[in-house]
DNA sequence: TGATAATTTGACCGGTTGGTAAACATTACA
DNA sequence: TGTAATGTTTACCAACCGGTCAAATTATCA
């Protein structure tokens, strides 16, 4: 009997768990460079090294890969603020959660630029995600700065637009990696690139968020 | 005689002038939410108001079109950079450099997005513009940003950061609309917010690059 | 081992894509 | 006004795209 295909009303096979693999992880290659609509088939096939039916076999649609994609990438995408701990001291907060966002830049640019491309087109397949678990997290974490800065640990800023500049600096050196090392040519674009950035970084937002020098004395 | 369409040997015509206008303006609209990739010249040419062969009669090809869009934005795009002056006061030059960034993402999403898709998906079509023209001007002013560190002005920092700081968290509001819009949702997401991204990322950048207080008095 | 289910493949299909050819329409200008 | 150059359209093409189908192959396990 032809069942729907890795249809999962029987367990999954292992063949299933590991093509389903290798499948997606070409997927993340091919989307992540040239976005959903840039992307074929045939080419994530090829990256995967099988054929184009066989692939189908796994997912029925272009839009089924992409989507059971994004589902896998999503939360791994989102712990670094998920781990933004409303007990610690602010300042060290802020300065791991820079380090942290700039380690998945490092580590995972493809996954950046899977959201990056999305994003930038309008967001027609994870509007959904955004409005919901996103904006639910970004909210959360949002007060707790809003109540870092009632405290008078950190200076009174907008929380979101701090938030946003944070994902953007650190991001920025995985969506425009080209651009970067094009800028910075030879010379500064090895390994210390990212050793840089969050040196830079750190200084940037730490000074910029201490709280204003009062007056009055210590 | 069918001289090569919009030849250049004889003077442009001022329907030629008029039509060439209209398809790069449909152009830009459409690459800079598709990418080349995913535009298509169809789609092009019914922005345009035109059909497609008659769009072709402009542009050969696809890559021509896209090519002389990307030289007609570029300059632009640009200016802002350019503008920043090592003759200023280093505060109010770099104050007024966010804000004119933060008026092009505001007022040109289009083009911000139109690089932000090339940059992303690789850079394949600009990438002489990246290591050319652009890597010169940024080399240019990243020296006058040193040497205001040098004279103390502004604290000591890498330059080639945060020019790319200045970048990302400007850019953000045009690129990843959707997202921002998302997370702020209904309520600040009216006129506001660029008001309000404006005087954060003052706060930011000023704080963070105000010379750290010697313990030396006044 | 054999039967049954799971997997893989090649051939194919209708629609879209970038682009062309040639006829037709319009403009500019002597 | 006539005619040559410019501009526009219709019909078309080959390649590509997402996806199907049925046949062939391979894995599973009683």
């Amino acid at each position: 009997m032809v069942l729907p295909r890795a249809a999962r009303t029987q367990r999954r096979t292992r063949i299933q768990e590991e093509k389903e693999e290798q499948i997606l992880e070409a997927a993340l290659e091919v989307f992540a460079t040239h976005g959903f609509r840039g992307s074929t088939i045939d080419q994530i096939a090829d990256v995967a090294g099988m054929s184009k039916p066989n692939l189908l076999y796994y997912f029925r649609t272009k839009e089924t890969m992409h989507r059971a994609l994004i589902d896998r990438v999503l939360d791994t995408w989102l712990d670094p603020l998920r781990e933004f701990d409303a007990e610690g001291n602010p300042a060290s907060e802020i300065r791991s959660y820079i380090r942290r966002k700039l380690e998945m830049a490092r580590d995972f640019p493809r996954e950046s630029r899977l959201f990056a491309n999305e994003v930038l087109q309008g967001a027609p397949h994870i509007e959904d995600e955004l409005t919901g678990p996103l904006k639910a997290l970004v909210d959360e974490k949002a007060e707790v700065i809003r109540s870092w800065a009632r405290a008078g640990k950190i200076a009174k800023c907008d929380p979101y637009h701090l938030i946003f500049a944070i994902w953007s600096t650190t991001q920025h050196y995985a969506d425009f990696d080209v651009q970067v090392k094009a800028v910075l040519g030879e010379a500064h674009s090895g390994e210390g690139r990212f050793e840089d950035a969050a040196r830079f970084l750190e200084q940037l937002f730490i000074g910029g968020l201490a709280v204003a020098q009062e007056p009055s004395a210590t």
